[in-house]
DNA sequence: CAACAAATGTACCTTTATGTCTATAATAGC
DNA sequence: GCTATTATAGACATAAAGGTACATTTGTTG
C-alpha cells in the first residue's frame, strides 16, 4: 500500500509529535526500529518537503516545523513517496478527452479514496490515540523481527 | 498503488474477458502493450491462480477459467501481487492483543477499503461500460510512450 | 579558538521488481 | 512420425528500492 520508506517517514513524524524537545536521528531511529543510516536520508527528504527543522551540533536534532494537527498523514508520504495518481489512461485512449477506461477509472478511485483518507488525518490524532510511543515499548520477538 | 505486474495483469485479464475465444500471449502482448517475454511469465501466475486455463500448440492460448462476472480486481491482484494488510503492528506491540496503534489502525483501514472496492468489481463491469479494448485501440503518442 | 556533537552529503552494496532471451515440452494438423 | 505452433521454464540483464559506511559540514560549548 505505501512503500516501506513512507512507513518508515510515518514512524518518525509520529514520534516527533510526541516529543516537545529536539530529537536526533540516533533517538528516532532505535525508539521506532529504522535503520539509522537509511532513516538519515528520510529526514533529509522531510527537511526539504519543509515538515521538519533540521539543527546540527550539541542539543541539535530534528523537529517539527509546525504544529502536528497541521501535518496529515498525505503530506508525509507525499514528502517521501509521491503518489502519483491516474489522471489518463496508461494506455493512451484520449478518444473520449480525459476520460478513463473502466479499469483505470476504478483504479484512479482507489487512490482518490486513500488519499482523501491519508489528507483527512493529522499526526495529532495519531499522538492523541497514543499511550506508548507508536507500538514500540514491547521488543520484538523472533518470529516477528524474522517478518520485518 | 498496485504494482506493474498487477497492472498489466489486469489488462490481461480485461482483454480475455471481452473476447469468446482463445488469445494468445503474443496477441495479449501486442493489444494491451505489456513487454511479451514479461507478460508470459504473468500469464503464469494467473494459470496457477486458477483464473486462467492455458492450451497449448496450434489453436491454443490462454481463456478465462470462469464467467468474467465471477472474476474480481482483488482476484486478479491477488494473484500475482498478493496484497498483504498489516494484521498486527510491525513495530510489534502486542500488549493489547492484536490491537494496532493508531497509525498502523488508520493504515490498516485504507488497505481494507481498497480491497473491498476490488473485491466489489468484476471483469464483466469493466467489460460493459467499454467500447473499445481496454483503451488501447488508439496508438500511443511520443510523449504518451515516454511517460510509460 | 579547539574540540566535539550533530546533521548533511556521497559512494557503494544488496535485494527486489521488471524485463529479455533461449531452450524445452506439449498439442494439433498433416 | 514430422512439423509448426503454442505455453512453460529457467537463466540472465537492468533498474529501482532499500540499506550501509564514511567523510564533510555546521553549529555549540568550553
Amino acid at each position: 500500500m505505501i512503500s516501506q520508506t513512507a512507513e518508515y517517514a510515518l514512524r518518525a513524524m509520529v514520534f516527533l509529535a510526541m516529543r516537545n524537545s529536539a530529537a536526533t536521528g540516533q533517538e528516532i531511529a532505535e525508539t521506532t526500529r529504522v535503520p539509522a543510516g537509511y532513516l538519515s536520508k528520510i529526514m533529509q527528504q522531510l527537511v526539504k518537503g519543509k515538515l521538519v527543522n533540521s539543527q546540527r551540533g550539541i542539543g541539535g536534532g530534528f523537529v517539527l516545523s509546525r504544529e502536528p494537527i497541521e501535518i496529515s498523514i498525505l503530506d508525509v508520504v507525499n514528502a517521501v513517496d509521491p503518489i502519483d495518481r491516474i489522471k489518463s489512461c496508461p494506455l493512451g485512449i484520449q478518444s473520449h478527452g480525459f476520460n478513463l477506461c473502466p479499469l483505470h477509472k476504478r483504479l484512479s478511485e482507489a487512490t482518490a479514496h486513500v488519499e482523501a483518507a491519508f489528507a483527512a488525518s493529522n499526526l495529532n490524532e495519531l499522538v492523541a490515540e497514543s499511550k506508548s510511543p507508536l507500538c514500540a515499548s514491547v521488543p520484538l520477538t523472533p518470529s516477528e523481527a524474522a517478518r520485518q
